[in-house]
DNA sequence: ATCGAAAATCGACGATAATCGATAAATCAA
DNA sequence: TTGATTTATCGATTATCGTCGATTTTCGAT
């Protein structure tokens, strides 16, 4: 029972959806996150730095958008934060068919 | 030859990615996109604008973003504009899995 | 306890983007 | 031509976002 109503997704759904989209809406975090799926394993926060060429605040800022929708793992060792893709987040992340089919949105950004 | 390098995505590819989840990144878009996917016929933009509870300069203004991306299509009648979602550029609206993995970036946005 | 290294947070700035109201442009009818 | 209707554009305001430098926090080592 999704979209055979003839008005608008409702304002909720819209605001989840854009969230997500938003999260792919900036060409560093898209390098940032091309570069953890590259190396399939962990980073430092410093590794990304230095290989990306971004400011650390920038870096941390970013990786901290990315992780709230579940897009990254973080594992923290001593002082440092190694970060990793998120496999199954990446296949559960919503399609522009689902929005505009008015699918539910996926289970939780946390996904993991 | 793709996701074998070691690097981030080129900075080039990674913003022509961003510029498509852009088109997404916003609520009142994703409201405009779903409300031409649901009824399956063309709008016009006053019935957009009653529909969506938005002004009428602010539909205009989104409506231009979603053509440019090509997820609408337009065609004008008299003084009238009437949208309509646009399915074969729906489908080829990249997914997280294609940014991820370095994969191509879709041929061209606008697509027909 | 002190120091050094790594990451997160804070504060500020500039740029971008969303929204609105008003105006302009285009079209058709009388 | 004049007027009415529909959409696009313009100008301004406001809010959001990306970035940076500096500071703070956390942790391990000495």
């Amino acid at each position: 029972m999704n979209g055979e109503e003839k008005g608008p997704l409702p304002r909720a759904e819209a605001e989840e959806y854009a969230s997500w989209f938003k999260a792919l809406a900036d060409a560093t975090r898209i390098q940032i996150v091309s570069l953890l799926a590259r190396r399939r394993e962990p980073m430092s926060v410093g590794e990304i730095v230095t290989a990306s060429g971004v400011g650390q605040s920038t870096v941390s800022h970013h990786l901290k958008i990315l992780a709230e929708v579940g897009f990254v793992l973080v594992e923290r060792q001593g002082t440092s934060a190694f970060y990793r893709i998120n496999d199954s987040c990446v296949s559960c992340f919503p399609t522009a068919a689902d929005v505009v089919m008015g699918n539910p949105v996926p289970a939780a950004p946390v996904c993991e």
